[in-house]
DNA sequence: CGTAAACTCTGTAGTCGCTACAGAGTCAAG
DNA sequence: CTTGACTCTGTAGCGACTACAGAGTTTACG
């Protein structure tokens, strides 16, 4: 007889829990086409495979990283197509890299003025702030 | 005779160019109920003032500043009220302070991997990357 | 005075990445 | 055979804007 080939399918509340992504989510990354359409039940349920699920995983784990989706698409296509090189692939992270790191900058500069004003905040029962003239002048 | 002591209303381009707010940004904020509805012509331009200039530009301030615009609602509202004191608005903005820091946390999290990973590219034409193998392990 | 450009008005839809429903159908256990 | 847990679809909401279409108004110039 033949050896199990195939895992038993998934479904959607299966893959949510293998992948530990939203159940919701999954059908929003299969509405924009990140996830391939997977075949159904004759009643019209979900059949999910363990292609599905690395796949899934690859999303999530780049959506950890902060790449958008479009640029997890980009890399997913790449990859599909077998036409990825690790220099295009670092190229890429990269850019998302100066990206991350311009957020960081940005959000650096928030702190140090959010830090500096509310440092000179006596705290008392007073009407007068400084952190409510920052914003006023 | 009396002095000129209204500085004639501004249209909606001439309040853009004095706070340096996107023209449509402005309808929004009125519309969400951040800036007072103005009087207008009998045609029905608005007709801003310097009040609204004032109220406008703290909000892109504090916008800069990251505050959400709930939490700048809330700020203005202490304000209007007359009830503010240093002690809650120092507490408001260190809160916020602390969801930047969080979020600063978050990103060189992210930055940490991306550079750590990048790093190990060879850069070369070859398919295998470690970026992706970050992404599918 | 006429006209054309530049403004303003309104409502609505799009962005990004989900998340949360409502209302209907299906399946499995007891 | 019923009950509860799942799944299906479509749609609306979040935050903070931004961008348009189509209509009306004002202003500058000739």
């Amino acid at each position: 007889m033949a050896a199990k080939r195939t895992p038993a399918p998934l479904k959607r509340a299966e893959l949510a829990n293998r992948s530990g992504c939203n159940i919701e989510t999954i059908r929003y990354y299969e509405k924009i086409g990140m996830l391939p359409d997977p075949p159904r039940t004759v009643s019209g349920y979900r059949l999910y495979d363990q292609k599905h699920l690395a796949r899934l995983r690859f999303i999530l784990r780049a959506r950890e990283l902060g790449f958008p989706i479009e640029e997890i698409r980009g890399l997913l296509d790449l990859v599909d197509g077998g036409t990825q090189t690790c220099a295009e692939v670092k190229a890429r992270t990269e850019r998302h890299l100066e990206d991350v790191r311009a957020r960081i900058a940005d959000l650096k500069r928030i702190e140090r003025v959010l830090a500096q004003t509310a440092k000179q905040c006596s705290g008392d029962e007073v009407p007068d702030c400084p952190v409510l003239e920052a914003l006023t002048s």
